[in-house]
DNA sequence: TCTGGGGTCCTAGGACCC
DNA sequence: TCTGGGGTCCTAGGACCC
């Protein structure tokens, strides 16, 4: 039988930044876009969460629930210094393990402990070693269990610091108890569909006919819903040395007020489409398939999105393609957010384009983009774009930060 | 001064080819 | 000329996750 491991740290974002200063400590402090923008609380502390604080939020909403919430500017540049430590700690008790986010992990400790009891004490193993290397005040909830889905469901019984387990023992009392979207997988929408076919408990769902899950949802999601309320789960966590490439990349951003002016529009298209060039070229991808997203004022959405017959990692390519898709589209309403990005990514190894013309472009990308990799995004970038919102530094230098 | 930004995966339907 | 099936590619829309 299999014995998975979930490590999920917590309120990640704001603890690092109570770690990197201690005068932050033992406060309501929240993540979240720059102040005066249209910005929401991407995390919060734990002293936030307990005055009510929840992620999502948006900043007045927040302030109204905790009046001395203090907002911080995110910085992902530590989280990601943290998450490699954090990484490079776990990767000593299991070959097979997924990053499965910036602060979420799965290990596969089938075969390497020989029962429940073999993985509860690598997980105290796992904790002091983060204590010891990363700070005692960056805490993590863990969880053990038969497979991912389980395991993972472990981890969010107990926050902060928590060690659950599911096993054969309280598996059935798990599944009679349980909130349908505690399970990752199903959202509101779908609970929604499931309560109105009297489906209450992730056992009413594992009893359910399975034929008639799959004639509701189709006969894959329908199987594995059906799964999910039986508390199986079959997904593999692979080996270290099996990278996954990314699939999708792309950029989105929430106008600082609605409009329908399409000059500005094209514009920010255009900074976006330079951004997702920029880091096509900078992880060696290129995407054959371009899509263009609006969000309306009222939140609705529209996108489009073409394949191309060659690849591409060319921003001012990207741009127009978007444009070239866009151009028939109706304005019914003004434009909240726009977003550009790329699909159907190949990776390419560090390999030198073959015909001269394109020597010529790629010699010229590189230069740009090493200076926008050491002064920050836009310092060098097309004129169209210049003085305007998004030209502010973003990166540039920074020190490695001193922890605990 | 209502509701961010980064992604993944699934389904349905139409076009097209053999 | 009419008919059908299978497979693949593409677009569009949506749900969900952190």
């Amino acid at each position: 039988m299999r014995i998975v491991l979930h490590i999920d740290m917590n309120s990640y974002f704001a603890t690092v930044e109570q770690l990197a200063n201690p005068f932050l400590r033992g406060k309501p402090i929240a993540i979240g876009g720059s102040v005066g923008t249209r910005g929401v609380v991407v995390a919060a502390s734990m002293e936030a969460k307990q005055m009510g604080v929840k992620v999502g939020m948006n900043h007045p909403e927040a302030i109204q629930v905790c009046p001395h919430l203090q907002f911080i500017d995110g910085d992902p540049t530590k989280y990601q210094f943290i998450t490699q430590t954090f990484i490079d700690i776990a990767k000593r008790y299991s070959e097979y393990i997924d990053v499965y986010s910036v602060d979420e992990v799965f290990l596969e400790l089938t075969d390497l402990v020989p029962d429940i009891q073999g993985a509860i004490h690598i997980a105290k193993l796992l904790k002091q070693d983060l204590a010891n290397e990363i700070g005692s005040y960056l805490t993590c909830s863990v969880g053990i269990a038969r497979n991912r889905m389980m395991a993972k469901v472990a981890s969010n019984m107990k926050k902060p610091d928590g060690l659950s387990i599911i096993d054969e023992t309280n598996i059935k009392e798990v599944l009679d108890w349980i909130e349908l979207t505690d399970i990752p997988g199903i959202g509101p929408r779908l609970k929604v569909r499931l309560f109105d076919m009297g489906i209450r408990t992730l056992s009413q769902l594992g009893n359910h006919p399975v034929t008639n899950l799959q004639r509701v949802f189709g006969p894959n999601y329908g199987t594995m819903l059906s799964e999910m309320g039986k508390g199986i789960d079959h997904t593999t966590i692979s080996h270290i040395s099996e990278v996954a490439l990314t699939k999708s990349m792309g950029h989105t951003y929430t106008l600082k007020q609605d409009t329908y002016n399409r000059d500005e529009i094209y514009n920010t298209i255009l900074k976006l489409g330079e951004k997702v060039g920029r880091r096509l070229r900078r992880d060696h991808y290129q995407g054959r398939m371009i899509w263009v997203w609006l969000r309306w004022a009222d939140f609705s959405g529209t996108n489009g999105r073409v394949t191309l017959k060659q690849y591409t990692d060319n921003g001012y390519f990207i741009y127009k393609v978007a444009v070239s898709i866009m151009e028939g589209w109706d304005f019914p309403q003004p434009i909240r957010a726009v977003g550009v990005g790329a699909r159907l990514l190949i990776h390419q190894g560090k390999q030198l384009p073959i015909f001269e013309q394109d020597k010529k472009q790629h010699r010229l990308q590189q230069a740009q983009d090493a200076i926008n990799d050491r002064y920050g995004e836009f310092t060098i970038k097309p004129a169209r774009i210049m003085h305007t919102g998004l030209t502010r530094k973003i990166g540039g230098f920074k020190e490695p930060h001193q922890f605990k």
